[in-house]
DNA sequence: AAATATTTATACCATGTGGTATATTTTAAA
DNA sequence: TTTAAAATATACCACATGGTATAAATATTT
């Protein structure tokens, strides 16, 4: 059975990963948190170690937040060209989505915990090193079945698109404009048209 | 002549620049101030109103250290053309001048101010409008002159151009590997060739 | 229902926060 | 060289910080 515990720390990581991803680690304080979870401190700490433990799993919740909107978004195809391009799809509607959670965790917490917090950089690092792998898998998916031109450096390509796409990201946060991730998933899609897609 | 809190002045923002930059405003202290100046809160209150002036004033301190060295290199040549290459050449080694600064200061307070220092991320939007500008007018200058296809709209591919350049700057920033940038700017630069350039 | 274990609230700790009034020192003017 | 002005240091303010010991309250087990 589901303790009482289990339950408040759930409640507690998804009240404050909004804040801790909108505000980052320095910048959120403990009374941030007793404020938005109605808690006392007594029982923050009683579930979680310190301030450092809740921000690493409050960025978890956030990034698996992100994850599983794209994996159930990718689940409308399968084949691996159409599972690209519904990444792309995804990030058209990034802007209002990601502002849901606190905006970006990987875009915030990327620039928020370097040099400040090694641990949830850690954390960061794996992340879109994972991303990029799962990204990569797919265009190797691709190339078996036929779809996908195998002269292509899979891994490189997840990069170049990952990276694309995150500017996008920070520009149309930075500048509250959407159309910056328009344009660049219009340009993703070409090039995955163009460099990717076998004639 | 110059006064003796002129010098202080310059002083106190070239030193804390680079700190508000890596750090962020919330996770700035005066005391990591005053430890990095040698100087006193009396001697920084004396020339700054609050922390928060200190803090305009350090970022577009860090942001016109960036663009007079992308100026500088663009005086390489005067084809506005051969301008544009000289801005994504510039890029190629971004990682080390901005670590130099303590990280690009578009990208750190772009992110950082969001939702947290209004009058800082103002400041931001103004930089980014003004540098994508810079580069619409680079543009129009060269159709004008006949290097560059009149049917593709400047200020579009402006942001085109930076947004691409950022997501580089963030992912090597992120993922401590220059590689980004230097695929983005390659990746850019064909972006040019085969878009502006007339044939 | 009583006893035990778990969870949460209270009250506190030392230290740090941005900011200021004022004394002291340093600079510039007379 | 004295005097006035400007700049810096000192000492302090009220309040916020992350964290903890312990008491109170709530669940769980017997």
């Amino acid at each position: 059975m589901i303790s009482k515990s289990e339950k408040t720390t759930k409640y507690i990581i998804k009240t404050v990963a909004p804040i801790f991803n909108r505000k980052g680690y320095a910048a959120t304080s403990m009374s941030d948190l007793t404020a938005a979870t109605g808690l006392t401190k007594g029982a923050i700490y009683g579930n979680f170690k310190n301030k450092e433990e809740l921000a690493i799993k409050s960025f978890n919740f956030s990034v698996n937040q992100v994850l599983k909107s794209i994996s159930k978004h990718q689940n409308k195809n399968k084949l691996p060209l159409q599972k690209l391009y519904l990444i792309t799809d995804f990030y058209k509607n990034y802007y209002d989505f990601s502002k849901k959670i606190g905006g970006c965790p990987i875009l915030n917490t990327g620039v928020n915990s370097k040099n400040q917090n090694n641990k949830l950089h850690h954390e960061v690092m794996l992340i879109i090193d994972k991303t990029q792998l799962n990204i990569a898998k797919l265009i190797d998916h691709g190339k078996e079945l036929g779809y996908i031109n195998k002269n292509i450096n899979s891994i490189n390509f997840a990069r170049r698109l990952y990276s694309h796409i995150q500017g996008a990201v920070f520009m149309s946060y930075a500048m509250n404009d959407k159309n910056y991730l328009y344009v660049a998933v219009e340009e993703m899609n070409l090039i995955i048209k163009n460099e990717l897609e076998k004639a």
